[in-house]
DNA sequence: TTTGCAAATGAACGCCCGTTCAGTTTAATG
DNA sequence: CATTAAACTGAACGGGCGTTCATTTGCAAA
């Protein structure tokens, strides 16, 4: 009984993604089985094929969406200004974009390495062009004399870290608002690097 | 030919978890099967469940271990002073403790989702202490007046995740050595949080 | 030298895996 | 209404999985 009533590909394709996202973000890429997601979506196994190459090109595929997103959305926002206000902006935005994208966080940090190396080249390009927006910030305020004189890389991976951690474990019904957490983080992040 | 010279059960038991904590860390707990880890020590699928009641037990061992480990060199630190000493050393103990064990984070913290309900809340009550040393340092200093007034579950779970997210990147071979990088923390941890 | 037993083998168990594909169903097109 | 093609089914493929267990091996104790 195939093309059921509003089964289109326009659906079902979203579909596919959505439920594998979901299902690799709590049981992991290996653990999930091309029947299992494709139960979740309520078709067949073989179906699914009709909607990715195969299991990788699927985790690969939810792996680059998020990072591309990620990066076109720091660039709509045009942050412009002094580095101080730049490092705000980026913090806040940060937050504020991976809180609500918890699977997504999940599984781009956690299934780097079940990706083939060619997809996983691309990934790590994306990842390394975001953590070079957060460089540059403590680069300029550096020279301006406004954050300590510190290793640039280094100092962008621990605050990457620092923020990217709070998508791990927090819930959007925990005791905190996502505003105050956002003021809690960015006082983090001010001290850590201010002169 | 069982029993060949020289393979006790003293040294394939630790064999055993070596071989399944070094594959575990570089494919994940799913991805590994009983029989790559027998290969890797040596024997055949069947000789491992002398040392294991079973694969989910053996990971379960591992974390166990690996956080317990943790804990007891704490301990065994015998750490003292006011809390921005105390800071200090629980945030060097962290890098020294950690960097050589990338293995070991790296599955303590990827595969806590492959636990089963009861092992999972032994590792989590495990986390909870660790995190609650960090917790009792900073609600000191906030007593004391030297750490900024601010929510201590966040920022202990903002600071361990800037600290352990170092041994996911952290190159023993790297451009830095450890005792640069502990600077470089020590300078972020500090001024995340002093008055 | 014999014996006991820890240690490991290797085959077997039922089960699930990713992927393919011929065939079936259905909505849209002309 | 007939035709087409997209969407999906369901069975099959070879293979690997975790785990069990009767059997074999060889060291150490007697």
């Amino acid at each position: 009984m195939a093309r059921k009533q509003g089964s289109h590909a326009d659906i079902t394709g979203p579909k596919v993604r959505a439920a594998a996202l979901r299902l690799i973000a709590r049981h992991g890429y290996a653990a999930v089985s091309m029947r299992q997601i494709a139960a979740e979506v309520g078709v067949q196994a073989g179906a699914l094929y009709n909607y990715t190459a195969d299991k990788q090109t699927l985790l690969f595929a939810l792996m680059e969406e998020h990072l591309t997103e990620l990066l076109a959305a720091w660039k709509a926002a045009e942050i412009t200004g002094d580095p101080m206000a730049r490092l705000e902006a980026f913090t806040r935005f940060h937050i504020r974009f991976h809180l609500p994208r918890a699977d997504q966080v999940f599984v781009a940090y956690m299934e780097l390495r079940n990706l083939e190396p060619e997809n996983f080249a691309v990934i790590e390009g994306l990842r390394r062009a975001y953590e070079g927006v957060l460089e540059t910030i403590l680069a300029d305020g550096t020279a301006a004399g406004v954050f300590r004189e510190a290793d640039r890389r280094i100092t962008a991976m621990a605050l990457i870290a620092m923020l990217t951690g709070l998508s791990h474990w927090y819930r959007t019904d925990g005791r905190l608002p996502v505003g105050e957490i956002e003021e809690i983080y960015w006082d983090l992040v001010r001290g850590a690097v201010s002169a």
